[in-house]
DNA sequence: GTCTATAAAAGGATAGAC
DNA sequence: GTCTATCCTTTTATAGAC
């Protein structure tokens, strides 16, 4: 996530971009916020892109295209059991609020609920985002041949985990507690186990963890 | 959802506000809006609320307090069976994206999402919601009884349905399809049946449907 | 409690020299 | 492609009469 001042004015621009709409959103944060921070002058941005809105399209391209590379990539980094990089996808999400006192959203996520205008370039810019990673999980599911019963809906289990990390990063950022997150991707697993056929892991709650837990 | 102006001008305020942030979201809501909206003059809002934000304070209060009546009583009318209170209550959200076109959102989540600052009351009247939320699906676990295995973790079973929700109103609203979200809540569905000991239902896969689908 | 008028700042975007 | 200066609109909020 390193955005040397080195890179050329558009992509210091649209990583900029990046990381001011995912921590503040894309409303809270003013065309100067982007300037500044990326050390750029009005003239330029406006040079490069007709407004916010199209350097909003940028970003959300530039996230399409860091999936494999940022996400997929490093998450299934040694993990080669097709279940397992599922998990290890939400893995990262989690990592992601541990990060961030809990802070994190997914900004996809974010970015799905708060833009309110219809404006189709820009939803459907999020539905390929979205659908990026659902084919993802899609294909380890694939990879998972007879391990789900026949008959199993792929595609749809495959927006399921979407589903489970968007809600479950929801709820861990507004109660500020990863145990919200943690708790959502057991119920997960448990369907997974149920759906495989293996008998119940851990038999007991999570308890009912309170933020900063005893050591 | 009626809001007839005969109502106090403060409740009006507190009902326009609700409208607004959850149609076009707290940010892109300017105060004027509600002014217009509501047919009340700044001096009168700023009479009640210090400002927008003591403004958004009263409408979590108020959604939080129509939990129970505005939502639960009318999902639950006709409906005994604790478990399929669950999927009543996931129908009512439904419903919300079926008569908007999938552009619906709950107005939680969305806030939840949209909100970036810190600000500790806002975020803990956001908390209140989730928390009253899933305390009345826990209810419905709790009433299920032995339905659901021993030792089951009921609490985080409940927040695993406020997810499902969340996650499944956002890829609908994001691909404009209910499909999506019927299929997410399907995925539900079938994660309690095997939680039950309940045969799989219909195991076709509901078919990948396309927007308009043909009549 | 409500009204009108207005302040004061921040917002997105543009102009035109270099 | 980049720079500075600036326009115009919208925004939140206040003042003070009624």
């Amino acid at each position: 996530m390193a955005k040397p001042s080195t890179l050329p004015t558009r992509e210091r621009l649209v990583m900029t971009a990046m990381d001011l709409f995912s921590r503040k959103g894309y409303e809270s944060t003013s065309v100067a916020d982007v300037l500044q921070q990326a050390k750029v002058n009005s003239g330029s941005l406006y040079h490069y892109f007709p407004g916010k809105r199209e350097l909003l399209l940028a970003v959300l391209d530039a996230y399409q295209g860091g999936i494999e590379p940022m996400l997929l990539t490093p998450a299934w980094k040694g993990v080669t059991d097709p279940i397992e990089r599922v998990f290890a996808l939400l893995e990262r999400y989690r990592a992601g609020l541990a990060m961030t006192e809990c802070s994190y959203a997914c900004p996809i996520g974010s970015l799905a609920l708060e833009i309110h205008e219809p404006d189709p370039p820009v939803r459907k810019a999020l539905a390929r985002n979205f659908e990026a990673w659902v084919r993802a999980v899609e294909g380890c599911l694939d990879a998972a041949g007879d391990r789900l019963p026949r008959g199993t809906d792929r595609r749809g289990l495959a927006e399921f985990v979407l589903t489970t990390m968007e809600g479950a990063v929801m709820q861990a950022r507004t109660h500020r507690d990863i145990a919200c997150f943690d708790r959502s991707v057991a119920q997960l697993r448990r369907y997974f186990d149920l759906l495989e056929g293996r008998p119940p892991r851990a038999s007991r709650p999570p308890r009912p963890t309170r933020k900063g837990a005893r050591p």
